[in-house]
DNA sequence: GTCCTATTTCCTGTATACAGGATTTAATTC
DNA sequence: GAATTAAATCCTGTATACAGGAAATAGGAC
């Protein structure tokens, strides 16, 4: 999600200027979608969001720049946040399968730990899923990362201690831990045979 | 979501006036410190965004109201969307735990299904995750949820089939599927023992 | 302290966002 | 068909978004 780590970060051009276009691509369909579905006329909707007919008439028409102001209340208006107005929708294919046996999301195995990755490579949320098996007294420590990670991790057998920034907490078997994982974390095994558990992580 | 059924709209007032100004400050902060956390100049976000310094330095002082493409640019610059870019982010207790004998988390139990709520309650991310345990021949059978909804279901033991939508696949212990929930989907134990399995229900 | 460079803010002019009224188009009823 | 009303688009003027250069400020070296 970085586009660099700050060492020379003029030479990562991240713009590319047809996406900017896309953007209000999205939006005239969006709000031409909406206004349909919730059977507003171009009035109503005006007089709903503070803004005006023609504005708005603009925008379903892809006429229109508006500010964030503006996409704010006509979100606001049919109770959606600018993110829920203004970010695609993409068709998904119905079910993705990973397979138990697949070789390709073993993404580490070790005298101390094994992690398995459950989610398809391509899934478009930001959430991956993992199970975890560590062994007595080994752990997997991470530093901070990306702001607003969290994980959700749930023990299924052995015990579990989990660090996050200098929160500490132990874990049994059914027992599930969220932290953030935006500050250095860590999972070990604190008890005597292999811990397994599931890790969901979350990005924002 | 919604505000209303689309029967007498223009009654639900949705605007509040000053959330667009509440909008504008989270934006400057937002901004303000994104840049500070990647170490960039004015210049070098100037560059990388292809919006002017002028602009930015006025965002970040709360002194503009950009447009949509300028705060796409911006957000892209930073890797992000203009939803994550705007949207407030509130701070979270680093460690929250929820208990195997927590009979609060004990969603449904009965004769074919039991359900355990494995995610807080409180839980900012739109995640949900549960533990699963289906009776042989029995199934979780659900209509369709929100739009953008998707479950990523982990068989632990046992042989499920997932439908969702017309698709339908079977699912060993070990293998895992994402699927779309905004389609009528249901979740069936097609073995001769128990189903056991975890499932991570994620919320556009 | 001075000098130099980097960074940010100010200033100004142009383009455009936006509202509100006028006009056009669409839909309905007779 | 005509008449009426509702809905959408066009037009125009004002306010403001925005870029780019100038000026001010900040930071570092000596």
């Amino acid at each position: 999600m970085s586009i660099g780590n700050g060492s020379n970060p003029a030479s990562d051009y991240a713009l590319e200027k047809t996406n900017d276009q896309d953007l209000n691509r999205v939006l005239c369909h969006r709000v031409t979608e909406l206004r349909k579905s919730h059977k507003f006329t171009l009035d109503q909707l005006a007089r709903l969001s503070g803004v005006s007919r023609s504005m708005i008439s603009q925008i379903e028409r892809g006429r229109a720049n508006p500010t964030l102001a503006i996409t704010f209340r006509i979100a606001n208006a049919f109770g959606l946040s600018i993110g829920e107005l203004v970010e695609s929708t993409a068709s998904n294919p119905n079910i993705e399968v990973v397979h138990g046996s697949d070789p390709n999301n073993l993404f580490r195995a070790d005298d101390e730990c094994r992690i398995r990755t459950l989610s398809p490579l391509h899934m478009e949320k930001n959430v991956e899923f993992y199970e975890l098996i560590i062994e007595p007294k080994a752990s997997l420590t991470s530093t901070a990362h990306f702001e607003g990670t969290q994980e959700l991790l749930t023990v299924t057998s052995g015990t579990a201690e989990i660090v996050s920034g200098e929160t500490v907490c132990r874990l049994s078997a059914g027992d599930s831990a969220n932290y953030r994982a935006d500050l250095p974390h860590s999972v070990r095994n604190c008890g005597q045979g292999k811990l397994r558990c599931y890790l969901v992580v979350t990005y924002r």
